[in-house]
DNA sequence: TGCGTCACG
DNA sequence: GACGTACGTGACGCAG
């Protein structure tokens, strides 16, 4: 006979874990549920699905009564820096005390005491009766229980840690899991731990001493003298974190452990309570189907009340099929799409199939060009013409009543385009909805996101194409197998979207997304399908001239050296020059222990008088243009259309630049003039020239605005020279030097200053560089206090947010890491200032076509954005006309939304190639 | 795949 | 007084 079983569910844990994970659901009187069915949820799975082994015989929901405890007696700040829970998640507390009661289980609370105190008594008491005891739960404090009879589920991601799960995380076994938190402190609960100890120093101070007593009565023996120091220091908040980390475990049980049976869940109270928040899953795995179709369900749709169901997904294969899903679309108003094809190159990709959502759980696919066989032998299976299922679709994708919802919908934007669709409007897009949400937390892809938000990973598109090389083409996938896939990916964005969409105005984020991101898909698709030309004979005339010098180079080097090496390889490059050649002091080597050989420490060794230093750095300066530009480029001119056709990353950064990448048109090299040579390698198409516009000093300015500095504004707004006026104000002098330090000074208030920075860019000792931020500062205090405010709100946030509404957001912000954190300091003052220009440019994108057309510019093109650049292919005739539009447009793009006291500058120049247009 | 390096704003 | 040190990207070659 099996050994009863005591389930002990944190509560409180889990509360908070239900609410950041699940959408922010609402049952029918508008009260905010999230919480509460992920807590249902859970607790269902907890009492019907655990196989007899592991199922429950005994149940408590344990709850946090308060927040004063007896910790708070032993330290008056114990938790003092929690932040009261959000707003939402308050009226949720007393709904899921109702949820509990409705399962007929036990919930226990109590004055005085942690939840975490009651737990372990009854895990205590009930090991003593010889129950096997579960602990629901992920917290590590309650992680010291475990021991044999004793274990930890964490349900959210459905995994059992036991003690070896335990000795891995922590390195150490769970009796001495105590003694590594105290020593690491913790910053959420306030417990102050040791300074600057985390959780490897803890886990080999413990290993080596065996507690923290163990440790102090050690502290002579440790051998780092900071980390000596600092234990020596912190003797007493290391004793008082044990004793806050202690759980107390002879707390009288409330409750007898006979009283927390599990009975078979009463249908009726529970009955009701799903029906009342309408929780229609639920009611209808009880059986109450009835019920389940009459509740009103929770709003804002639950995504993950639906499972998912790779066989409900549809294949259409008859035109009646596609025409009843898109009166469903239609009706619905509301409908995901995505397409599959032959490339993730949008620009040469050819149509497969187009799969269509209308509701969770509810999707299709379309497949039009899919095989069988290979090669030659290939066959065009049984499928609707590509031709038919265009025509029908179109009339639904410009239907302007019918919302499209995409995942990153510009590629699906071009490859229909390509394929004869010409409107797909209005949309939205989940990668940006996410990323107006969520920007610098986590990536925006599919997977990532349907796996974080609707706790479902999509089946990955390698296992259907037959395992890591892709053996086969998506053509070739067999129909079940491709709609599974395809359906399900369209299913997933349908889901996404409810979420988000419901978040976006509680976040706070609508502006940016509909007024900036959003409308930036079209722009973008655009640009990104005109291309720029590329003079191939140029390039392939340079490739040929760094060929012949890289060769020279290599020569030159084995020679000095004393032998053959592979230049490329800095590890080979290091022991060459500091080893077999016995340089000196190049000391620098990093993490791997390897020489640095980068640029500073060549042009060091060159300095000294090293000629071999010198001839690298030109061998890496040429193999550099040739393999990244000169070669590469060629090879990315589309042979249809003869230009080259980057793809712009529209949420891939976090301060909401953009990037570009197949190629990487935003890194084309200018700074020196043997690398410039290939930004004359773009050029016009006939008829045409190329015109560039910058906008001047675009971030000195906004900082100039944002810090509310009345001296910069003035120089900007008489169209004086910034760094001039600093060089002045810092140097007391107007030189050529000075203005150049300036300049670098201005450069480093940008980036978020640090004396060691600017010294090392100047060229001179820290104590100088202190100086000279001082002097600034002192010359333009708005700057300081600009900076202290944003690394506040940064610190109250999270997050900070541009002029125009967008976050930023910096977890590092709350590490415990100093270094970490400083750079997160450094981070968020950035990204205030690189984002407001960020949204500048996108606005004057979104705007510019409109300004053109309404100019009656039709043949100018906008084909490249580099951060504060926009390239025009303007034709001659267009070109005195196109002028002021781009620069007007350029310098109020961020009016009506955004007023600035300081004028935009944007310069212009035109020619043959881009090398010419500056 | 991670690292070092270097091209750009 | 020590810590590590500018912000944001993408692509390449090497070596494990």
């Amino acid at each position: 006979m099996s050994k009863q079983h005591l389930y002990l569910v944190d509560g409180s844990g889990y509360i908070f874990r239900a609410y950041h994970r699940l959408p922010p659901l609402t049952d029918p009187t508008g009260t905010p549920v999230g919480a509460v069915y992920g807590f249902t949820a859970m607790l269902w799975k907890l009492i019907t699905e655990l196989a007899n082994a592991e199922a429950p015989t005994h149940l408590a929901v344990i709850l946090d009564a308060g927040s004063i405890t007896f910790r708070n007696d032993m330290y008056d700040q114990y938790k003092a820096n929690r932040p009261p829970p959000p707003d939402d998640l308050i009226p949720q507390f007393p709904l899921i005390r109702d949820a509990v009661r409705a399962f007929s289980v036990p919930c226990i609370e109590q004055e005085g005491v942690e939840a975490d105190d009651i737990i372990a008594s009854y895990a205590l008491a009930a090991l003593a009766a010889d129950f096997n005891v579960t602990i629901v739960s992920s917290d590590k404090d309650l992680m010291q229980l475990i021991q044999p009879g004793i274990d930890c589920l964490d349900t959210m991601k459905n995994a059992r840690i036991d003690r070896a799960e335990v000795v891995a995380k922590f390195g150490v076994p769970p009796e001495q899991v105590g003694d590594v938190l105290a020593l690491m402190g913790d910053s959420v609960d306030n417990v102050p731990g040791v300074r600057g100890v985390g959780p490897k120093t803890a886990a080999e101070l413990i290993q080596a001493y065996g507690s923290v007593e163990g440790v102090i009565a050690n502290i002579d023996a440790i051998k780092k003298p900071k980390l000596r120091e600092t234990l020596a220091a912190s003797i007493a908040d290391a004793r008082l974190s044990r004793e806050l980390v202690r759980l107390k475990d002879d707390i009288p049980l409330a409750v007898p452990l006979a009283d927390l049976t599990l009975r078979h869940p009463p249908h009726e109270p529970l009955a009701k309570f799903l029906a009342k928040h309408g929780f229609r899953a639920l009611l209808s795995k009880l059986g109450r189907e009835a019920e389940a179709a009459n509740a009103i369900p929770v709003a804002a749709d639950a995504p993950d009340r639906v499972p998912f169901v790779h066989a409900d997904y549809e294949t259409i294969l008859d035109l009646a099929q596609l025409d009843a899903w898109i009166a469903d679309a239609t009706s619905c108003g509301i409908v995901a799409v995505d397409t599959e094809t032959t490339s993730i190159d949008q620009c040469r990709a050819s149509l497969l199939g187009i799969s269509l959502a209308t509701c969770a759980g509810r999707a299709c696919y379309i497949p039009l060009n899919h095989v069988q066989g290979e090669g030659l032998l290939a066959e065009k299976l049984p499928q609707l013409a590509e031709t038919d299922v265009i025509a029908r679709l179109n009339p639904l994708f410009a239907d302007p009543s019918v919302l499209k919802i995409g995942q990153n919908l510009k590629y699906d934007l071009i490859v229909l385009k390509r394929h004869g669709v010409p409107v797909l409007a209005p949309f939205d897009d989940t990668m940006l909805l996410s990323y107006a949400l969520d920007a610098g937390r986590w990536n925006h892809g599919m997977d990532d996101l349907s796996t974080r938000h609707l706790g479902h990973t999509p089946i990955a598109f390698k296992d259907v194409t037959g395992g890591a090389r892709g053996k086969w083409d998506f053509s070739q996938v067999g129909l079940r197998e491709a709609t599974d896939y395809a359906a399900e990916d369209a299913d997933v964005t349908f889901r996404l979207h409810a979420g988000f969409k419901a978040r976006l105005w509680r976040e706070q984020v609508t502006q940016i997304y509909e007024l900036v991101d959003r409308p930036l898909v079209p722009v973008i698709a655009q640009m990104e399908m005109h291309g720029i030309r590329v003079d191939r004979s140029a390039l392939a005339g340079l490739s040929a001239a760094y060929e012949i010098e890289i060769a020279r180079l290599e020569g030159e080097i084995h020679e000095i050296a004393g032998g053959p090496f592979t230049i490329g390889s800095p590890k080979q490059l290091g022991e060459v020059l500091f080893e077999r050649m016995g340089l000196k002091s190049g000391k620098k080597s990093s993490k791997t222990g390897a020489w640095t050989t980068d640029v500073s420490e060549l042009e060091r060794l060159a300095g000294e008088g090293h000629a071999i230093a010198t001839k690298v750095l030109d061998w890496r300066q040429h193999s550099k243009l040739k393999s990244t530009y000169t070669d590469a480029l060629q090879a990315q001119i589309n042979p249809d259309t003869d230009r080259v056709h980057t793809n712009y990353a529209l949420a891939a950064t976090s301060t909401g630049r953009l990037s570009s990448n197949d190629p990487n048109l935003q890194n084309i090299p200018i700074r020196t003039e043997l690398g410039r040579r290939i930004r004359h390698a773009f050029v016009a198409a006939p008829g045409h020239v190329l015109m560039a516009a910058d906008y001047n000093q675009i971030e000195l300015r906004l900082v100039a605005h944002i810090a509310d500095v009345p001296e910069l504004k003035t120089v900007y707004a008489e169209g004086g020279d910034v760094h001039a006026l600093t060089a002045q104000e810092v140097f007391g002098e107007l030189t050529r030097d000075t203005r150049a330090r300036a300049k670098t000074i201005n450069f480093s208030i940008i980036y978020g200053i640090s004396a060691f920075g600017l010294a090392q860019r100047l060229g001179i000792d820290r104590g100088e560089a202190a100086r000279y931020i001082d002097l600034y500062f002192s010359r333009f205090p708005g700057i300081r206090n600009y900076m202290a405010e944003t690394i506040a709100a940064a610190k109250e946030h999270g997050f900070v947010t541009t002029l125009f509404g967008r976050k930023a957001h910096v977890p590092l912000i709350f590490s415990k890491n100093m270094g970490e954190r400083q750079f997160a300091e450094r981070a968020a003052v950035n990204a205030r200032v690189q984002g407001t220009a960020a949204d500048i440019i996108k606005r004057a994108m979104v705007q510019m076509p409109g300004a053109l057309t309404a100019a009656g510019l039709t043949g100018t093109k906008m084909l490249l954005q580099v951060h504060d650049e926009l390239v025009f292919e303007v034709p001659d005739s267009e070109v005195s006309a196109a002028t002021p539009v781009i620069r007007e447009t350029m310098a109020n793009a961020h009016r009506p939304l955004v007023d600035l006291s300081i004028p935009l500058g944007v310069e212009i120049g035109t020619g043959p190639s881009w090398g010419d247009a500056h």
